[in-house]
DNA sequence: CTGGTCACCTGGAAGC
DNA sequence: TGCTTCCAGGTGACCA
């Protein structure tokens, strides 16, 4: 489900309604999901603060304060929803934190996801450290980008989704902002030359902007914190389009496997 | 460092 | 209708 834009707008969605809420209670119903996941869930946070949420590429960290802090990773196909406090649980429905008016739930049915308590500082938590650029951060630019670039024999798709180089791009956004840059989705990454470096920095932000702001997509069991479905991928140029027409050029849209994923593209526009 | 494969897990869609 | 096969938004281990 999830890449950069439906974890930051579920982001968004959750702060709003839940900053500054106590904790009531918490279940824990399922021993695992990628990692064992914490068993103490509603003894630590009883009485807690909800003090913000921030983002970390495709990572989610709740801010208890007193050095408690939530790491939340969706997977392939995690949610985290709000539901009205007394909301009985299905099937995949494995974590509920109470709070006030909300009670904040985890549901993942294939269960790839992650939820952790990080000790320390979050930037040297193990899953945390290793990550590279925010496409939404200041430092993400075209100098950036070069150098995390240069030298790259792989093809610059895989470059893109590799976490250690840029955060948050997965197999969808990576179709669309290569289409949106005219990048070839095979073009070795360490050959691109500066004009299509920035070329791509700009497409990639503005199509993970463009999705935020359209609520993300929504495939299949993406939805926001509320139920609201998002709306990118009624907009989506290439991903989920072989055969149909490149929205620039008409050319009918290709597609290939590239190292195990699904890859869209328009053999015209891309090069 | 590379690409390639597999594994984790469930469910939906397509094919026969 | 029912069975089988393939595929899916992520990540990481392993191998040649």
């Amino acid at each position: 489900m999830p890449e950069l834009p439906e974890v930051e707008v579920t982001r968004r969605a959750l702060a709003d309604a839940l900053v500054g809420c106590a904790v009531e209670g918490a279940q824990v119903r399922t021993a695992a999901l990628r990692y064992p996941l914490p068993r103490d869930l509603a003894p630590r946070l009883r009485g807690a603060h909800l003090a913000g949420i921030a983002r970390r590429g495709k990572y989610l960290l709740f801010d208890f304060g007193d050095d408690r802090r939530l790491l939340a990773h969706l997977g392939m196909s995690g949610r985290l929803r709000l539901v009205p406090p007394g909301t009985p649980p299905q099937k995949h429905d494995h974590v509920d934190i109470d709070f006030g008016p909300w009670r904040l739930r985890y549901t993942d049915p294939r269960r790839f996801g992650a939820l952790l308590w990080v000790d320390g500082p979050p930037e040297a938590h193990p899953l945390l450290a290793p990550l590279g650029l925010e496409p939404l951060g200041t430092g993400f630019d075209a100098v950036a980008m070069g150098l995390t670039l240069r030298g790259r024999r792989s093809a610059i798709k895989p470059a893109i989704m590799d976490a250690r180089r840029v955060v948050g791009i997965g197999n969808i956004y990576a179709c669309e902002a290569l289409h949106r840059a005219g990048i070839a989705p095979s073009w070795p990454a360490g050959e691109l030359d500066a004009a299509r470096i920035a070329a791509l920095v700009d497409a990639i932000r503005a199509t993970l902007n463009e999705a935020i702001a359209a609520g993300g997509s929504t495939l299949r069991d993406y939805a926001q914190p509320d139920g609201t479905l998002g709306r990118f991928a009624l907009r989506h140029r290439v991903y989920d389009r072989a055969g149909a027409p490149c929205p620039v050029c008409g050319t009918a849209i290709a597609h290939f496997r590239q190292l195990g994923r699904s890859t869209y593209y328009c053999p015209r526009c891309q090069r």
